[in-house]
DNA sequence: TAGATTGTTAATCGATTAACAATC
DNA sequence: TAGATTGTTAATCGATTAACAATC
C-alpha cells in the first residue's frame, strides 16, 4: 500500500524542528508540549501536531513529546541517520565554504571529492580532500559511492556537469548555479537561488518604504 | 488607501520570472504569451496571469507581453532599479564567497563594508574593501548609509550582532546563521538556512530510496 | 481520579486552476 | 473582422487552524 504523499510544506518545516529539539536537548529539557513548542518556534500547535502525526504519534497524552525520543525519530525521517557520501563541483569561493562546513559533516554529509575546472586548483587539498579536474568526474562516479553532488559551477558548465551526474546514477543534487536544471523525476534537485533569496529581501524593503515614506 | 497585501507566495516567484525574461531578453525575443511562458517554466499560464495582475496590466490581450518591458516593470517592483549598500557580517568562507559574487553588483547590490572579529583578517581586502574590525560596526553605521547586512556569524555572535544592526536602523538583514533572529516587524529578516535546505534534499532521496527499493 | 495534552476530525482560510468575457 | 490572449471572476484544491473526544 501506498503511503500518503506528505506535503513539501510539512518536509521544509522538519529541519526547523529539529534544529529546535536540538536546542532544548542542549538545555536539558526532558519533554515539551506542542503549545510551549508552539510559542518558542512562533507556529501554532496545531501545525506541530499535524505536522507530526503525518510521520506517527510521537507525543504522549497528557505528557506532551519526550524531547530527545523526537528529536531521534525527525533525524530518521530525514536520513541523518546514515551517512551520505557527497562531492562538490566548482572549488571557487562557494564550494570551499560549502566544504569547510562542519556541521554537514556532523550529521552524515561526508565530502568525498571535490572537483574544479581550472587547473591551477589541482592537487590542492580542501579539508583533506584533494582538489581534482572535472574531466575525472565520470570515472571517480563509477568508481565510488557518491549520492550527493553540491552543484556551485556557473550555469553554462553547471548544466553540462548535471546531465554527466545523472547519466552516472546520481539521485540528489543540491543545486546552487542559476538555473533550474532538468532532471527526470527519479532525480531529486534542491535548489539555492541566493541571488533570488536577495531579491526578495529587497522588494520586502522597497514595499516597506513605500507603505511608510509614502511613494 | 492601503493596497491589498500581496502574498508571500507570489513574491517568491518573482525573481523567477524575472530569470526567465532576461533569458529570453538574451535570446532577443521580443514578446511572450502567458501560455508559451508557462511551458518554459513548468507553471501554469493562469498562474502567471494572476501573479502579474497583482502589479497591473503588463500584457496586452492578443499580443501577450513584452520581454523587456516586463522584465524592467518586475525588476522595479523588486527594487532592483536603485543602488543598495550592504555589508557583510562575517569574513569567513561563506562571507567572501558571497563578496565576491559579480551578480549581486550588477543588480544594485553594493557591497560596501566587511567585518570580522578576527584580528588576523583586519585590512585585508576582498574586492577591494578592506575587512574591518566588528568592534568598529556602531560607527561605521553611523556614518555611512547601510540598506542590507548579511549575516555570516556563528549563531552566538550573529544574535548579538542583529541586535546592534537593529538598534543602528538597519531595516534588511540577509541571515545565514543557523538560527531565527527576532528582530521588530520593521525590520525585514530573509533566511537561509543551507542545513536545512540540505536535510530537505536528504529526506527527499531517504523517501525515494524506501519506496524503490523495499525498506 | 482529575488534569493535561495528544491525535484526529471538521471548519476555515488561502492559494491555485479553470473558464470566459473583454479587448487588442 | 477574426483570432489570440489577457484580465478577472468563479470553482477547486490544499493547507492551516479550531475543536474536541480519546487517553495517558
Amino acid at each position: 500500500m501506498e503511503a500518503k504523499e506528505i506535503s513539501k510544506a510539512v518536509i521544509k518545516r522538519l529541519p526547523r524542528y529539529y534544529r529546535y529539539l536540538g536546542e532544548l536537548m542542549e538545555e536539558n529539557v526532558e519533554r515539551i508540549s506542542s503549545n510551549d513548542l508552539s510559542k518558542k518556534m512562533h507556529v501554532t500547535a496545531s501545525q506541530i501536531r499535524q505536522d507530526l502525526n503525518n510521520f506517527g504519534g510521537f507525543g504522549q497524552q497528557g505528557y506532551g513529546y519526550n524531547v530527545r525520543y523526537l528529536y531521534t525519530e525527525i533525524g530518521k525521517i530525514l536520513g541523518l541517520d546514515t551517512v551520505h557520501p557527497m562531492i562538490i563541483l566548482g572549488a571557487g569561493n562557494l564550494g570551499q565554504a560549502l566544504a569547510n562546513y562542519v556541521d554537514f559533516e556532523k550529521r552524515g554529509f561526508k565530502l568525498v571529492g571535490i572537483f574544479d575546472v581550472n587547473p591551477v586548483l589541482e592537487g590542492i587539498a580542501v579539508r583533506g580532500i584533494e582538489i581534482q579536474m572535472l574531466s575525472d568526474l565520470p570515472l571517480f562516479l563509477k568508481e565510488n559511492e557518491v549520492e550527493i553532488a553540491i552543484l556551485t559551477l556557473p550555469k553554462i558548465k553547471a548544466k553540462e556537469m548535471a546531465k554527466i551526474l545523472i547519466d552516472n546514477g546520481i539521485k540528489a543534487i543540491w543545486n546552487f548555479a542559476h538555473i533550474d536544471l532538468d532532471a527526470p523525476e527519479d532525480v531529486m534537485v534542491e535548489n539555492v537561488h541566493l541571488s533570488e533569496s536577495l531579491m526578495t529581501l529587497s522588494y520586502n524593503l522597497s514595499e516597506y518604504r513605500k507603505e511608510h515614506e509614502g511613494m
